[in-house]
DNA sequence: TTGTAAGCGTTATCAC
DNA sequence: GTGATAACGCTTACAA
């Protein structure tokens, strides 16, 4: 460098001094009107002519030096093409959006390095914070949030005592509700198809799986447990291999993707759903809607967390001292076709085109009285 | 601000001068070590443990600003919900992560005037460049991207002469190859449910679909065409709607989600697919090997319109005076179970867990010999 | 090789 | 109200 060129920028762009200059003012002044603040009628007039000249638009990264504040906010989950964390992501787009930010979304792919380099990457404070949904969680993890500069906010199980802001929704319970639903529709022999155990989710769905059995003093049939993938392809092998040592009436599964295709192995047995298994996903994407039949499926409130997610960063964007945070969406059941007993039904009337909602079935809260409508999940903040 | 304080940021991390204080060297040295040019073995030495005792991390903005660029790189789409999308988000991402850019994802929700504004923000030069895929495109549009003083490149038709980076494929041609399969199947009377006509994909579907007919030598029968959303839900009730006033032997979809809702149409129905109605959709997103039957779809090669849009920006990116380029991607038909001839087949063995590419069927290609796979559609630069 | 200093484009301070 | 100027944190020409 070492030029002198204070007018327009290298590729010829205006900048505050070239306004400036037409407009026969000092950059400070240039710079006051363009911000709105002060600024004599005359000068007013003379600067907002001059960038309309020009063409003037203020480079946003001058500003952000200056301002320490990027206007991006970063989500990161594992799988972009996961239903569930596309509802998060509309979720928190609309708050990050209202805010006037914009939404910086990564793709993990579940990966623990790469997360973890992202975690250490915002020490660059090329965002004002992060949403993390990570499904594997380790001490680096939690080191890099602790040391990370911009804020971070953790969809997802966290170890108690971890300083940082933190929503989570019970999938344990989640898992018992669906327990619940299939033994109270006379099911016995409940199938699971989970995703890893070295997983969070996994292994929290593991746990509420086991427990469930055992509070009904149902002992567990470890060949009606698979683990394979959170995906399609995954679930329908899983489900296969289980089907061919096993007999279930019912079939658990540890999110859509991995329900929808236990859907598609059991229909190409010819087996009947529901009346020989009744079928029930997790997470309550818009694939359980877009099945056939509709699956029942716990929600986990995803929408609700990303928002809740999004509002915790902001806030703490706002106010950095502020103590760590914990927010908690309850889980619900949604009673679909596939797992209500008396025939295949016909589907439910579709919803509103391009209603990101998903319509509600027959819902059993956690904590709320039968029949409420899972509108809004209820959040609470300890 | 006017203070004199050169040591670390306002926040109390480590900048710079704080690692050249601490290594005893100036910051041009520091700064040199830090970039891994130049510097005796003495200087670097110090440099570099100076700055691991502080934990110096560069600021990302600061870079930019002297750089004149951020190493971001923004992918802007109608429905980050559809898998066309999502499809093409992670050929993109694939593309710009490895060369060391990350991306920013923008839904625009189809937003006429939110994406004028997405493009002349463009401006502000927070990102390098803009991929985006418009389903409506007018003058505004076009002119915001000339202007631009960042690339765009554009994913979908374009005007013939617009000076702008663009990847296009034959959409109405992929309708050609759906319809002569069809028939080529036996099927006469096929229905058509669309998108909404005022947009891109909308017009160019309906045209190539009567093209087709055309050709054949048929007439179009206007009862066997139905306009709705390139959404679920509005597939479904279009698919309805058309049910009742036409006895169609073949529906043709707009895109894999219309197909989708016009399947659960179908089978609420009671009729059989294919072998009372055979069922193609368009874009062949992963949905279409969710399906049940599997839907045939076709293949409009959107991970490889991605990634070769991706490639053009990043060219234009490191050098700005190319002329305006255009690639092409070869639209192809994959034949599946809801549209082959002869009972319901048992849905395809699974795919790789977690394999992003579909798994093909049978391969119709546009310029290309029968039964060659479809794994990279050829595209070419003219 | 090294240090000095200019400059990236903006906003903020401080005298006038 | 206005203008000169420092500062944001970094890279880089240029001279030593």
């Amino acid at each position: 460098m070492g030029r002198k060129r204070l007018q327009p920028t290298a590729d010829g762009r205006p900048t505050v001094h070239t306004v400036a200059a037409r407009a026969g003012v000092s950059i400070a002044s240039a710079s006051r009107v363009l911000n709105g603040v002060g600024g004599s009628p005359e000068t007013v007039r003379k600067v907002r002519e001059a960038a309309a000249e020009v063409g003037y638009v203020p480079n946003a990264i001058a500003r952000s030096l200056q301002s320490q504040r990027t206007g991006l906010v970063a989500l990161a989950v594992a799988d972009i093409g996961n239903p569930v964390y596309v509802a998060m992501m509309r979720a928190v787009e609309a708050v990050v959006a209202a805010s006037g930010r914009q939404l910086l979304v990564h793709a993990t792919g579940g990966d623990v390095a790469g997360e973890i380099s992202l975690l250490r990457r915002l020490a660059h404070r090329y965002v004002d914070g992060m949403i993390v949904s990570p499904i594997r969680i380790t001490d680096h993890h939690l080191e890099a949030m602790v040391v990370s500069p911009v804020p971070v906010v953790v969809v997802g199980q966290l170890p108690d005592d971890a300083p940082v802001d933190n929503v989570r929704t019970d999938s344990r319970a989640g898992v018992g509700l669906a327990v619940d639903h299939l033994l109270a529709a006379g099911r016995r022999r409940i199938g699971f198809l989970n995703g890893p155990l070295d997983t969070v989710p996994g292994a929290v769905r593991d746990a509420g799986f086991r427990a469930a059995l055992a509070s009904h003093g149902i002992t567990v049939d470890e060949n009606l447990i698979e683990v394979g993938d959170f995906q399609y392809a995954a679930g329908r092998a899983a489900a296969t291999r289980l089907l061919a040592r096993a007999e279930p009436d019912a079939l658990l599964c540890a999110n859509d993707l991995i329900a929808v295709g236990a859907l598609h192995a059991l229909l190409s047995e010819d087996r009947r759903v529901p009346q020989d298994v009744a079928l029930v996903g997790m997470d309550d994407t818009e694939l359980a809607q877009m099945a056939f039949p509709q699956l029942s499926s716990v929600s986990l409130g995803s929408a609700d967390r990303g928002r809740r997610a999004a509002e915790l960063l902001l806030e703490r964007i706002a106010e950095p001292d502020l103590p760590p945070r914990r927010a908690h969406v309850a889980p619900s059941l949604v009673v679909r076709a596939s797992s209500t007993p008396g025939g295949t039904p016909r589907p439910a009337a579709p919803s509103q085109p391009g209603d990101p909602v998903p319509a509600p079935g027959r819902t059993a809260g956690l904590a709320r009285a039968a029949g409420t409508e899972p509108v809004t999940a209820p959040t609470e903040v300890i």
